[in-house]
DNA sequence: TTAAAATTAAGTATTTATACTTAGTTTTGT
DNA sequence: ACAAAACTAAGTATAAATACTTAATTTTAA
């Protein structure tokens, strides 16, 4: 099953895409935002596997969105929809990191495939866009600028559900005190689980803790 | 004592601007970069109040550089030269958010006011740039494309050069003994340093720290 | 239903951080 | 040249993290 969230600031729109995904019985549409912001809080939320964003919203952008997905490296792939037929966003896209790019003309088919495409971590950009690619490309724009989404690789690993808890909240950097009141547990158990997590991980400190947790995409 | 770093790849064009600025006994060239990358690690390094920047050079070109330092918002002042004396990349580099630019012809006086102008907080374009300026601004193509500097608030705190370096890497979640082990300091100092940090700033652990930096811009 | 896995938490020793203060030395701005 | 600011680093006491081990419950999966 494809979790996905919708982001446009028209319902009409949304409604539209939605009816059209769930007609296929191996996507869902598990929420939807009607501006960038909302977005970036409903991913942290829900953790879909992928963002469907238009470009022109208000609060912050689809652009932006993306751009800040992929620096902090969240687990959610996206798309970019174009909304004004044009394909003047496609190398920002790009460069922002997105997964995929689709115009507004797009076909119901060619949407569907765009989004198993990206789900399976493939990249799918609408149309001629290659050619738009390659001539940036060749001038040096995309090569030098583009941040590449790191492929995620099998853990080493398993977290337990508490140790997963206790890593989010150590990632906010709480000490043991405030996570054990958090979960409501004793503090030496939050100690426990920190060091088993340490462990597993096999890291000795804070800074190659985070270090780990973003190369495996756990933040 | 004005810290510098210069970035350009040719060598004699370092060697002879290095020679002009070290015969100014408050100015002192701390460190040179062949390449834009090779800059912005050598800021993050060494901590300049200014970077000298040529526009042409490999890995990244200087508006590139300048664009990226104002981006994440680093505490050194940017001076561009264009070494093709043009002015095709005035408005480019007062968008990027240079503090000042220069062209080659530039003589040796306006070279040297340039940069105690930028190092004292204050801005220095070139020759009639100004009528440049403001025939962009009409057309609105400043108006439009520029990336405005985010107004920063004045900091209600104010950080020794010391601090800020300990802060950024107190924010990569070094502990003190490793900090004082880059900075080639006493364990203790660095814990000194730390502690005034965290007074300065109001915050009693990392978590606010971090929180506290990024509201004001400082990572 | 029962063994394996997970969660809980205490004990102990060592290292590191926190919260200061004091104070000598160096750098700076005027 | 001289005071202010910055940098350095020591001392002291307390709190927290690290690095384990042991072991009693509780949950979960075959």
């Amino acid at each position: 099953m494809i979790d996905v969230v919708l982001a446009d600031d028209h319902v009409l729109v949304r409604d539209g895409i939605k009816a059209l995904l769930e007609d296929q019985s191996d996507i869902a549409v598990i929420d939807e935002a009607s501006n960038g912001k909302e977005a970036l809080q409903l991913i942290s939320k829900n953790k879909p596997d992928v963002l469907i964003v238009d470009i022109r919203m208000p609060e912050m952008n689809g652009i932006e969105v993306v751009t800040e997905i992929t620096k902090s490296n969240k687990d959610v792939k996206t798309l970019v929809l174009s909304m004004h037929d044009s394909e003047e966003y496609v190398v920002q896209s790009i460069q922002a990191g997105a997964d995929g790019y689709l115009l507004k003309g797009s076909s119901k088919e060619e949407f569907l495939k765009a989004v198993h495409k990206v789900a399976s971590g493939e990249k799918y950009f609408t149309g001629d866009v290659s050619t738009i690619i390659m001539s940036n490309f060749v001038n040096g724009n995309v090569a030098k600028t583009s941040v590449p989404k790191t492929k995620i690789k099998p853990l080493p690993f398993k977290l337990t559900k508490r140790e997963k808890q206790i890593l989010d909240l150590v990632l906010e950097l709480k000490n043991n005190k405030d996570i054990a009141e958090e979960l409501q547990i004793s503090k030496r158990t939050a100690e426990v689980h920190r060091f088993n997590l340490m462990k597993k991980l096999e890291v000795k400190n804070l800074m190659e803790l985070t270090n780990k947790a973003k190369e495996f995409q756990l933040m």
